[in-house]
DNA sequence: AGATGTAAGGTTATAGTGTAACATATTCCC
DNA sequence: GGGAATATGTTACACTATAACCTTACATCT
């Protein structure tokens, strides 16, 4: 699991990139199901950093790096499979997809979106969980899935906005 | 606030309907924002019941009533204000919009989602609110807003889906 | 190796959701 | 009533996703 801090600042990325990939490559060995080379470059494409991309910018990279056309079905066909096996997820209120980092685990989707970087980091979370379970219970709910998408500012992102305020009054007083 | 029985069940929905116009019309007379006879009625069809609508379905919905054309800026602008006021929700996972039951108390997007009939309740939960405050907190992110989307069954569908499971057993043993 | 069945990917067309940009109408306030 | 601001009408288009059908690649058996 990676932290809030890592993914928003400078970091070795290859080392989550080729780490997911590994992952996958077991995951999907142990499971009996193909990582295709092209199922394996969307996720590569979807690990070039940790801001969600949408399925149209993920088909434009791909026609990038075949230099042919790719069509809609392509993508997203791949994107099922990845999301079916828990190798990304769909983030609804940005229709837009991200790496899993750990798909071995099942769990829901829980994200902390920054609205300055757009980058979104998975959160692991036993007490929001809890109260989503007993929510669920006392409403007498049958719970299948759940989907948390919590948006703000990431440290780094703050730190920058206080300098941007920071300057303007400097630059008003100037 | 309405439980998730009574949406799922019989109601006077009659009921749900007043109550949310008049409340509506009360609230923005309050706020000094035009509650115009368009957007009153596209709130109307919204509470048509407790599932939610896609943008689409309230155009043509609107169409109907109205015998004229409807484009569709003109539902987004409506749903756009309703939103802007808190007397709608938008379900990000179903790219629709459903009537907020408690438009006065500002709060986050918090929906139990039945798969069944497609009913959609609010929930207002305060240990699920903290949770996601404490982890947002623990993780040094600025909480701006978040959203959660709790899919299932409903008490009535589970009801149903048991019922057919014994008429199912019923005749595979007749 | 060749036959055969299944899964994956290619291709075309189209459905569904949402907005930009500009014109017209309505309302508010003086 | 005049003029500004707000709201709505209208056209066109962008973005997101899927249906349907065909071809290719792979796996397995003989």
């Amino acid at each position: 699991m990676y932290t809030l801090a890592k993914a928003c600042s400078h970091h070795n990325h290859g080392h989550c990139i080729s780490d997911a990939i590994n992952a996958a490559r077991q995951l999907c060995d142990e499971r009996g199901v193909r990582l295709t080379s092209l199922r394996e470059q969307v996720l590569e494409l979807v690990w070039q950093s940790h801001k969600p991309l949408g399925a149209y910018t993920l088909m434009d990279m791909l026609a990038q790096a075949s230099t042919r056309r790719v069509a809609p079905p392509t993508v997203y066909r791949a994107l099922d499979f990845l999301l079916e096996e828990g190798l990304i997820h769909r983030i609804n209120s940005l229709n837009a997809y991200i790496g899993c980092p750990s798909p071995t685990q099942k769990h829901q989707s829980h994200f902390l979106i920054c609205q300055g970087c757009s980058v979104a980091v998975e959160l692991d979370n036993t007490q929001i969980n809890q109260a989503v379970v007993d929510a669920a219970a006392a409403a007498g709910f049958t719970l299948a899935s759940h989907t948390i998408e919590i948006n703000g500012l990431c440290p780094s992102c703050q730190q920058q906005g206080s300098q941007n305020e920071s300057a303007k009054l400097g630059a008003a007083q100037a």
